[in-house]
DNA sequence: CTCATCAACTGACGCAGATCAGTTTTTCTT
DNA sequence: AAGAAAAACTGATCTGCGTCAGTTGATGAG
């Protein structure tokens, strides 16, 4: 199923999207890259699964991954949508505490794992490393204060449109410049606006009428960036 | 109004809680208790206003600290307590960004300040401290997450009784071992939950008739633990 | 190709909870 | 102490959106 593998070079991950493992020392680097496995899942593949205890972390290579909560009545809740170059399982480590979200893969994807002694060791000496890993962090926490804000006080709708802006933010667009360049279903992107797939549904086909989008299957079209951006109503 | 002074010593939180910055090597600690001023704020006063940029972080000495969002609307959204020991406003000042939310003080209390620069130097230089600051930045991100799904897929009535429990876990009880020690208004509490400030009065008064909790002014006294932690259907 | 399965969609319905409006109680002011 | 202002409470709607049920369309297996 899953392919462990080791050539795939951190150089790449730099060159292509400066990961956050780049602000170590050169050495730190090394030692990271000497270590590390790869493994590649494909779509729908769990890289790892909420309960578990960690024993290192993830970085993205190529794909996509999701993170989620599943829910008390099961209902699964999407937290983060990591990209390549992102690291991913961090928290669960750093808190010393077991996985509260699932990883799985939405693409094919190639992850990398590096060790927790190792990575804890290096974090310990390395301070440009430790700093920008306080930065992720800080800004996710920012994101997940804003999103519970958003998620207490805003109407589907508006959580809707914002939710798209963020999926075009994340994963980019196709070369046609508006085709959101990740294919999720209906229930996912309920469960990241966190509401009913059926109002998922039907406010997608509102924003199709009113001219905001396009779709065909899984492809979403963002045709009028402006106006969705009104629909989301944002305020900063 | 607010009354800046120097005598509060370190020492003093750290025998009381144990706060963070007690991970500090004790030079370093030394350095933070010689620059630090403390600052006194009656009940309702700012500690720092949303969207200003900081300029150091702050340790809670006595008193209670709410941090809000203000959402689009003005509705005010609580994403935080905090008590003596704990640190605020570090997530602006680690993704260098202005603050995302204000800190205004519950009761009276007295907060110390530490200069931004002297805080991030020893940071950089001190793991034992950085990795405990990850620690809470990791553990606070893990409850924002939580809350994000809650909040999505729970009702508000379980919500309540989640927040009450968390009140009770955050600040404690009074002598009679069940009076939540903090004055909320209904207003804070319905903001804390994430709902309309009539809901959390009608919610509120039901779990009065259902023998939950008694209610006199702002005193919430918890009768049926066990009842409320089941009202709060919490899986984990 | 055909059948089976699952996702996408649509409509109807019901209700949790927001909003509005009005009353009582508490708190603050002078 | 009396009056004003704010908070707490209560009841009466109203509606956003979740739920249920059924149809259509897409995808995949044999």
């Amino acid at each position: 199923m899953c392919t462990p593998y080791h050539n795939a070079s951190c150089k790449n991950c730099q060159d292509r999207f400066g990961s956050i493992l780049f602000k170590a020392e050169k050495c730190n680097l090394e030692e990271i890259e000497a270590s590390k496995v790869c493994t590649t899942y494909k779509k729908g593949q769990i890289v790892f699964q909420e309960g578990a205890y960690p024993f290192g972390i993830y970085c993205v290579n190529t794909g996509k991954i999701k993170l989620s909560h599943c829910g008390d009545d099961g209902r699964e809740q999407i937290v983060r949508l990591a990209k390549p170059g992102d690291i991913i399982g961090y928290k669960a480590l750093l808190s010393a505490e077991r996985y509260t979200a699932s990883a799985i893969a939405l693409d094919d994807s190639s992850v990398c794992f590096i060790p927790k002694d190792l990575f804890m060791s290096i974090l310990q000496k390395d301070a440009s490393l430790s700093l920008e890993m306080m930065r992720i962090l800080a800004s996710e926490l920012r994101k997940a204060e804003l999103k519970i804000t958003h998620l207490a006080q805003k109407p589907v709708r508006e959580r809707l449109a914002e939710t798209l802006l963020f999926i075009k933010e994340t994963y980019g667009v196709e070369q046609d410049g508006a085709t959101l360049n990740v294919r999720l279903s209906r229930e996912e992107i309920a469960n990241l606006v966190g509401t009913a797939t059926e109002s998922a549904i039907r406010l997608l086909s509102e924003f199709k009428k009113e001219g905001l989008l396009e779709l065909q299957g899984k492809k979403i079209r963002l045709l009028d960036l402006e106006e969705i951006t009104r629909a989301a109503n944002l305020q900063d």
